[in-house]
DNA sequence: CAAGAGGTACGATAAGTCTCGTACCAGGAG
DNA sequence: CTCCTGGTACGAGACTTATCGTACCTCTTG
């Protein structure tokens, strides 16, 4: 039901920043730090131009990487950013981030 | 005399991440934020356990991510922090890796 | 001059990443 | 039951990265 993710203090600050690097992932996590409630959101409701396979992937990576927690609902999955875990752990990362590559629209592929 | 680097306002965000995610260009970047100055350092004074052409390797990362100039002196190689500029294009982002990734020694190998 | 330190360039290798297509699975709507 | 939506898993292809060794360069020091 839902996706095993690595314990906040093992999370590695290398991969963070990988999984950061690509502008789509980039893109997810300023606007999910950008909603103001931590709820959970369908994953479908991200604009991503890239194919299924491919969504899985990114959304594999940031999940990985320790930024999001999903949750397999048998139709649709849905996602919810690991804000104050990650804040207490990182302090100030995400909102560098946020603010650095502000959400709005997905790069037009 | 001073190797190229790209203009800073050319500096993809992507590059940057991708910079920052190796543990031993992260500590470098790290050690020179923490540096009050903003002088020249020489390239010799960052403990890299790594062989010469990698240490090349990493420095020309940093440079083409847009993070610091280098300039050759012939014998030694000299780097030095874009700070300020760096600070104007992406503001908060070096001192946000400063203070995730403390400066004091490099991962042992 | 000869030797060493610091560094680049190039080529190789191993590993990782991004992308996709195909096959397949679950739940909801007709 | 049949189709559509949203999703996973697997495998392939193209590309990028980290690492190294070797060859070569430049400057300083003995």
């Amino acid at each position: 039901m839902a996706f095993p993710v690595p314990p906040i203090d093992e999370v590695d600050l290398g991969q963070v920043f990988r999984a950061l690097a690509d502008p789509l992932r980039r893109a997810v996590v300023a606007e999910l730090v950008a909603d103001d409630a931590d709820a959970e959101r369908a994953c479908a409701s991200f604009a991503m131009p890239v194919a299924k396979s491919t969504k899985t992937h990114h959304w594999r990576a940031l999940r990985e990487a320790g930024l999001i927690v999903q949750r397999d609902a048998g139709n649709g999955t849905f996602v919810r950013l690991r804000r104050a875990e990650f804040e207490r752990r990182f302090p100030g990362l995400l909102g560098t981030v946020a603010r650095l590559s502000p959400a709005g629209r997905v790069p037009h592929g």
